[in-house]
DNA sequence: ATAATGACTTTCA
DNA sequence: TTGAAAGCCATTA
């Protein structure tokens, strides 16, 4: 029994934010994409947008999380070191997302929007 | 504890 | 529309 009077932390708690935010990344459907912030709402972080981009960069490009769905605010994707963004443009492609040469995306047809009526 | 950094957003010119 | 500057926030050094 935990008779400390010092504080202990737990590692991890079912309200991890990076695992919120995963989640939430996780249930953008296939053929839609969502921004960060959106992403970060979804996940009960309003104002995290940053953080969700942190998140995914740390994370390895696998296909465990449909990272490729996330794009700016503005509708086109955003570029980061290394590439990945091309990466990115091929699988949305793949999707039925159509993305225009600078990589903008037409949000009036494939925005997410957060489901809950 | 302070400073720098980053897959962000918004505002202004 | 494009680009620069500031705002914002958790992680990392």
């Amino acid at each position: 029994m935990p008779g400390k009077h010092k504080k202990d932390a737990p590692p991890l708690e079912p309200t991890d934010p990076h695992l919120a935010i995963l989640r939430a990344v996780a249930r953008v459907p296939a053929g839609c994409v969502a921004s960060y912030q959106a992403v970060a709402e979804a996940a009960g972080l309003p104002g995290r947008a940053r953080l969700v981009g942190s998140v995914l960069g740390r994370c390895p490009l696998s296909d465990d999380v449909p990272w490729h769905r996330i794009i700016g605010a503005d509708g086109r994707i955003r570029d980061r070191r290394g590439g990945g963004a091309t990466e990115q443009r091929r699988r949305l492609g793949l999707e039925g997302v159509e993305v225009d040469e600078r990589g903008r995306i037409d949000l009036s047809v494939h925005a997410w929007r957060l489901r809950g009526r």
